[in-house]
DNA sequence: ACGATCTGACACGAGCTAGTGTCAATATGG
DNA sequence: CCATATTGACACTAGCTCGTGTCAGATCGT
């Protein structure tokens, strides 16, 4: 145990773990992103970060400690980006949200990688369920009869799933270079699917 | 080496050799189609078929192999049912196709996490890609206007990504009890959606 | 300059699993 | 009934990775 803590290279102790924190959390984006989290071992975490074993545990119990801190980082900074523009433009017009949501995707696939195929599987399930049912939740705020009858709920539900669904894979197909298009276009097709799956709200 | 293959149990040494590989896919399919293909184990694959490790290996090389035998299995039966469907039934009414397909799925939550979870990574990335591209082939022989629009022909491949996503994704949620719903309704459902997706083939 | 903190590289053991090998028990054909 | 193919249980080594420990050197406060 340290007697007292010093700074270092202008860095308080605080700041300097911080840091290190920052680092990490950006190779887990960075690992978890590209080559999957299978593949991604605590010493391939802390090469990318260029740090070592004992900093990793300084800051994460585990890898997945980590993943699922990176994982709440990235859902953090997409919903901060997705709902003032949801305030500021509605749902009758759905297109700078998705713009917004979907852009911030197409324009990472890392991203893709985490947020729709390495979701599915382990302790993510439960972080994928939750912003799921959140992005339900603020959908059917704005739907004039919600409450109204239970079985239009369900069918809302499944909607928004169906949707969720589509938009992934879509992702995931021009992620890997399946589909031959702008962003723009891929994000004019979506709103259109979007436009004819929703029932009307709002 | 043996010098001569004598019957066991009344069957010859290849019956005995197939029986196994029978067993071994049976297990493959179970463990992998539950708990996952990352938490299944050799030895957990011996256990779930009875056998040991030396059939194991007989029949397959490595975990992988038999992963990607089961799920050319799955898919094989899969396409078995559902193309003499469409080759009686058309596209004009997409409902004998869609029940079929996924109602196979709703019937067996292993396959929703085999073909769905678990197919978008690893080896199996190959395998789910080529049978989404076989089934926009399908799709696409009905189109009027094929080799028409190369542009037109994105869109519809966009469309069927879309759709697939939609499908898995609503598939995944009900066998994780996140829909309320009989398979009926669902179904009604994703053909409503179909309908609205799909642009007028056939 | 000096003592203490901080850092990074690496050593090390523990635990798990793949893949192979061994051996006694069992079933078969002659 | 005997020799042998066949089986199943299990031992065993090798390789990988986690998590911790060690230690020399760099950096800072005084």
């Amino acid at each position: 145990m340290p007697q007292t803590r010093r700074t270092y290279r202008g860095m308080s102790a605080e700041e300097r773990q911080a840091e290190r924190r920052k680092q990490l959390l950006a190779a887990g984006l960075e690992l978890f992103g590209t080559h999957g989290i299978t593949a991604t071992r605590v010493d391939d975490v802390c090469a990318e970060a260029e740090l070592t074993k004992r900093y990793f545990y300084e800051n994460f119990s585990s890898l997945e400690e980590l993943l699922l801190a990176v994982v709440e980082d990235v859902l953090a900074d997409l919903t901060a980006r997705v709902v003032p523009v949801i305030a500021s433009s509605g749902w009758r017009d759905p297109r700078p949200m998705l713009s917004t949501f979907i852009g911030a995707m197409l324009d990472d696939p890392r991203l893709v990688r985490l947020l729709v195929i390495e979701t599915h599987t382990g302790a993510l399930v439960r972080q994928r369920h939750q912003f799921i049912e959140r992005a339900i939740d603020v959908w059917l705020e704005a739907a004039p009869d919600r409450d109204r009858d239970p079985s239009l709920l369900q069918t809302q539900r499944l909607l928004a799933h169906a949707y969720a669904g589509a938009v992934g894979e879509v992702a995931v197909a021009w992620a890997s270079g399946r589909i031959t298009m702008s962003a723009e276009e891929i994000i004019d097709h979506l709103e259109r699917i979007f436009l004819r799956i929703a029932p009307q709200v709002g």
